[in-house]
DNA sequence: CGTCTATTTGAATGTACTCAAAAGCGGTGG
DNA sequence: CCACCGCTTTTGAGTACATTCAAATAGACG
């Protein structure tokens, strides 16, 4: 818990009364690894918190091939918000790559929040910012860069990923194929 | 202002005071065709909501092609946040299409509108969920789909962009060549 | 009408994919 | 603690999708 209120008080600050609010709000849960937090076609229930572990969201094409569109580790917020403010079925699925711990809020919760602590609304408000501003450079990237700078950009920003995360799920998250970033490995290791 | 009052008030109520305060936000402004609202390299000062026209947002990558980003017509809003919020160097450049009338706010007010107005702050944070999401699908798109379904797709989903953007611009926006999407068309027509 | 820009066409090339098979690696049970 | 099984990564050949470059054609606008 202590994780979430860190992070939202880099943002905004909470009075110590609004600090025991915001507790109520949450509830601590633990994934095992390979166990889905969200199932394509199901409607998402929750926001989530990552307080440890590492998460992957994920689309299933027509193809039947999965595609990543984000990991989620140590203090990020996933879901489906699309799913989660409408109540639609989802088209993702979440799954925990590693064992997880989430603090994770209902939609009702999430509305009673705003009208209980209304400074929360500041903090979502950047964090759904820098998630636009955060997307709009991947959308970039995929438009102007090769699959041979897009790993090495991600290698420079997510030192860390590397190393937790299965080369498939990297690849898929960069928009190729497992062969084929194995291969560019392998070449820019011979240089 | 009416477009941007009928479009706030499609996710929020606004008294006939808020909406007599809200007014003087916001300044018209009118662009001609091919001005630049903001130029790469400077802070964005503004952002705007588009009421007639249409722009387009884009950047130059390093060999000096153009990728647009996003367009933005009637009851969008545009800008660029990253600049606009932490008053840092905008990599993007926004030019108009045609000439274009738009509604900007500064940053200042933009910051002050939310003390006079609270309700405003939801309306933002819809506003940025949506964006959120639209980003989302595209990078989905961008990894699963090829050119060619991409622009089918783009064509099912904003006809009306097809018939007032130049192609080229559109190429960009879907992440090919010019040329490639002319020999797409011309396949397409012959089915 | 002429100029400038956008679109089309085509050939050669490059980037990334598919399919198949081998090699590596990690966890589990005996 | 080792052996085996299943999954991940590597390797390679052939192919498909998309780019580059060059040149011709078509359109837009003063």
């Amino acid at each position: 818990m202590n994780r979430l209120l860190q992070h939202i008080n880099q943002h905004i600050k909470l009075s110590s009364g609004n600090i025991e609010k915001l507790k109520k709000f949450f509830t601590i849960k633990s994934y095992k690894k390979k166990e889905y937090l969200l199932h394509f076609g199901s409607i998402s229930r929750y926001e989530f918190f990552v307080i440890k572990g590492c998460l992957r969201t994920f689309i299933v094409d027509k193809n039947g091939t999965e595609h990543n569109i984000m990991f989620a580790t140590e203090n990020w917020w996933t879901g489906d918000i699309a799913s989660f403010f409408n109540q639609t079925p989802t088209s993702y699925s979440i799954q925990a790559l590693e064992k997880t711990d989430v603090l994770q809020i209902s939609k009702e919760k999430w509305e009673n929040l705003f009208i209980q602590i209304p400074e929360f609304g500041h903090y979502a408000r950047v964090m759904f910012q820098n998630a636009t501003v955060a997307q709009q450079s991947r959308i970039i990237q995929n438009l102007s860069y090769t699959a041979e700078e897009r790993y090495l950009d991600f290698l420079a920003k997510s030192p860390n990923l590397i190393q937790r995360i299965p080369q498939k799920h990297i690849a898929s998250y960069l928009g190729i194929t497992p062969e084929f970033l194995s291969m560019l490995r392998n070449k820019l290791v011979h240089n």
